[in-house]
DNA sequence: GCCAACGTTGGC
DNA sequence: GCCAACGTTGGC
């Protein structure tokens, strides 16, 4: 099982709004890495929701509901979405300034290329954020 | 196919 | 608001 960590403007989307509205879809994405991340996101996978620039930090956990297909916001078909619904709001949340003291996690996409929306994480850097969650 | 110019993102 | 990092575009 793969995890992800997605990153939104919580301007843009924040996610209050994201359990408001039960679930949504990622759609957007022009960027063929993020892409190509969106299309290998099974069914169920679990990413974290790190809201960028205002607050910086990982706020809660998202669960895969449906699987890529094309993105209707554009016609062409290079481009996808996935859907998402919350599957747990983080009790403490975790920041970008806890994620960065972590040694464990000095090789996350969210530090390494820090533009990428859609990015993947290994299990023991999934399970250590989630100790940083819970420990604060 | 290279590379300079430009646009966008996001941390600070 | 600035700037570094990175992706994309377009001229050659």
């Amino acid at each position: 099982m793969n995890y992800w960590l997605i990153k939104s403007e919580p301007f843009k989307y924040s996610w209050d709004q994201f359990e408001k509205d039960g679930k949504t879809i990622w759609d957007g994405v022009r960027n063929y890495q993020a892409r190509n991340n969106l299309r290998e996101m099974k069914k169920g996978a679990l990413c974290f929701f790190y809201h960028s620039n205002e607050g910086k930090e990982i706020v809660g956990i998202a669960k895969v509901v449906k699987e890529h297909y094309q993105d209707p916001t554009s016609t062409d078909p290079n481009w996808v979405v996935v859907e998402i619904a919350p599957f747990k709001k983080l009790k403490k949340t975790v920041t970008l300034e806890q994620i960065k003291t972590q040694p464990r996690l000095a090789e996350i996409g969210l530090v390494k290329q820090s533009r990428l929306s859609v990015s993947a994480l290994k299990a023991h850097e999934f399970d250590v954020i989630l100790e940083l969650s819970a420990t604060k």
